[in-house]
DNA sequence: TGTCTTTTTTAAAATCATTCTAATCTATTG
DNA sequence: CAATAGATTAGAATGATTTTAAAAAAGACA
């Protein structure tokens, strides 16, 4: 667990596999989005991260290091609310609570729920992945 | 079906019964979205369909009304693509296709569809709504 | 290592959907 | 029909995201 030998060595793998370069922002990101459990994060939140984690990143390379670990495959991204778009550290097959009042999203894993019957895509079209949000409020009003 | 003696009857019911004012606008858009099926629009769709049928409303009323609608209940909002939102004449329990390629929605019956088991909501909250999203894309690239 | 080339990062401007503002208009009520 | 409460509007403002163009950093290699 002693990370301060090798502080970038998993991640760097990481990005080397998906082919992206491992540079100062991408590396720094990836280690507050991998390295910290499943996360659900907006741009905004990463970048008030990474200020705080002394990492200086432009909002701009934010919202493009999501985009691209989401195109790589390392990521997610969910639309749950009009407006702005959250980013998932978790890439397995599993879906979401939504909590309306706090506007977090809570994972539900993939055998906690299930999609009895689906129907067939129509004609012409194959599913491309189904997302189910169980949007949740606070009981007592 | 002649609809040409009392043109706005249904909607103008409608209207009344959940408190907003039978306006010119509200009530050609209001035709314009249950007078034709269940419908998936987006502001800019509806404003365009309006301007085709020769009602001139503002995109400012437009999403005026179709928040006004949503709030009310005669329709209900999805948020299925960043950047926009969509409403839906439909407000029974049902669930959606989404056509990635053309940016379609698609009901799909709640009877056609069935979640079998959904977990409890954590301690403290309540479901509010559960909402499915079957992304769909053309077969053959 | 230094140089060349390519990729990244960045600040700032641009974009796009949506909301707000304040002024004007319209429905409703008496 | 006048008064007033509510609705519509153009245009400005907002907020998330993307683009632009220039400067910085990474990788390749002599």
């Amino acid at each position: 667990m002693d990370n301060s030998v090798r502080p970038y060595g998993q991640v760097y793998e990481t990005l080397r596999k998906v082919g992206l370069r491992p540079t100062r922002q991408r590396l720094g990101l990836a280690r507050l989005l991998f390295e910290n459990g499943d996360r659900h994060v907006t741009a905004e939140q990463l970048h008030n991260e990474a200020a705080a984690a002394n990492l200086r990143v432009s909002l701009a390379t934010i919202y493009n290091t999501l985009n691209q670990f989401t195109e790589s495959g390392l990521m997610r991204e969910l639309v749950v609310e009009p407006g702005r778009s959250y980013f998932d550290t978790n890439t397995s097959d599993h879906h979401h609570f939504f909590h309306e009042d706090t506007a977090r999203l809570q994972d539900i894993p993939s055998d906690a729920i299930s999609v009895g019957k689906v129907p067939d895509p129509p004609a012409g079209t194959k599913v491309e992945r189904v997302d189910i949000i169980v949007r949740i409020k606070k009981t007592t009003g």
